[in-house]
DNA sequence: TTGCTCCTCACGTCACGTGAGGTGGC
DNA sequence: TTGCTCCTCACGTCACGTGAGGTGGC
């Protein structure tokens, strides 16, 4: 007869592990020795690894309890059904170790694919990966917050850089924010703006109409790329002074 | 900015998740609304879906703690460790399911492919499967005991089937089972047997001196297969009048 | 006597799950 | 008022791990 260390020892398990399935009354209790130890049978290493094969396979113990009670037709079902888990794990995995990599190279993970495309187009003209970032987590959380939409917008959005002026405006924001707040530029720089936005107001009240986004979030985009560049924040009130409700708000709201 | 469920659904967690990992310390606390609530900015989802991606692949909590902190040179040796590990898990996987398969059809699972190897020899024998499950079950008790002696003593049993006499003594032994124990044929196969041991000592002799399987454990291969059938007990009275210890043990045991 | 294996409580661990009781704006 | 989301304890769960204190044969 076997004792319980064998016993453990042959299924690859601990001694602490048999007893557990004892308490639970997945195995049953052997007859003990004069000593008290339990001395166990074949059966009972059949059963361990019976039991422990299922376990291994992420069957839940209370799961596995009934299975070694099933019919064999019965059985043989429930064994279809692990394997397909088994296969749905291994497929998990793999999308596992393809997100954990991307870990070690940036954007993507909190991202759709279009919005990364995007991105790496905002690169490519030359645009620094302070902007870049900002654009990223607008779109992380416009994502979070309408995941349905995010689609048409990155589609409207990236059709705007078809425009040269457009991107030129674009890169000259960039640059600006290391502008000294009293730079004269600035002012320029605003006056393009409206006038590109002046323009262009049919396309732009057009795709807007299409777009509900609510005051508070733009807000939110707002506050968190101003609270960083003097030059920006200048920018923003000599835009206020002329009518606007804010730069990034430029393309929402109309001149007072 | 985002509420807590917002965030959560997007990483495609719990809210009770995103609860655990402030308690960790994992994912900072963010800021409350005027209601007390927690309110998040884009970074908390990079940080959450960073902490969600490290997680799912089974780093524990406490390392991932610590690979949060960690500069890029160490996080990509990290990720390199955990992509291995996920490898060797996609490994385990299919052994497992190799497994959970086998549960369906029968033996195997407990036993050394040499053996399940014998055991198809038995069968195909044309010995009952009656036998066939009491020499598992004494397999099964060796394997657990003495693996690195199963190979050599398989081979030993095995080749002792390569004598005719031996096969057929071992086809009447399994039909006897079912005989009645006043049946005359029990004391004919126990002189048969006899004869068989006497004329091939030398050879089992040999074959035994490598053997070195105590007393207990014949003993025990005795106590499960005889408490059956009542002509076996009978034969092992008749091979004990004739001076042997058990028919179990009379290639063991001289005569009297 | 020392070392080894076994025994039985019984509390600990890991990553959350699940109420319990309460708040705040529509 | 009802319904919804959020809040903070705090105990529960799952499958064991880990001592704590003791026994029995070499």
């Amino acid at each position: 007869m076997l004792t319980i260390s064998e016993l453990a020892g042959f299924a690859g398990v601990t001694i602490r592990t048999v007893r557990h399935y004892h308490d639970r009354g997945l195995l049953p209790e052997p007859g003990r020795d004069a000593s008290g130890y339990r001395r166990y049978d074949a059966q009972a290493v059949v059963d361990l690894i019976r039991i422990r094969t299922l376990a291994e396979a992420g069957v839940p113990l209370s799961r596995v309890s009934a299975l070694l009670q099933a019919d064999p037709e019965e059985f043989a079902r429930a064994v279809e059904e692990i394997d397909r888990d088994l296969r749905a794990q291994t497929r998990r995995i793999q999308e596992n170790r393809r997100r954990v990599a991307s870990l070690v190279s940036g954007d993507g993970l909190a991202l759709p694919p279009e919005v990364v495309t995007y991105l790496e187009m905002l690169r490519s003209m030359g645009l620094s990966e302070r902007i870049v970032t900002i654009e990223r987590d607008g779109w992380i959380l416009l994502s979070a917050r309408y995941p349905e939409l995010v689609g048409d917008l990155i589609g409207q959005k990236a059709a705007a850089f078809d425009d040269e002026i457009f991107r030129r405006l674009y890169l000259m924001f960039d640059q600006s924010y290391s502008w000294s707040p009293d730079d004269p530029r600035i002012e320029v720089m605003a006056d393009l703006m409206i006038t590109y936005m002046t323009q262009d107001q049919e396309r732009m009240q057009a795709a807007l109409e299409q777009v509900p986004i609510e005051e508070s979030l733009a807000g939110l985009l707002d506050a968190q790329a101003i609270t960083t560049a003097p030059a920006w924040r200048r920018l923003e009130e000599v835009l206020i002074a002329r009518g606007y409700k804010g730069w990034t708000n430029l393309s929402r709201i109309e001149p007072a």
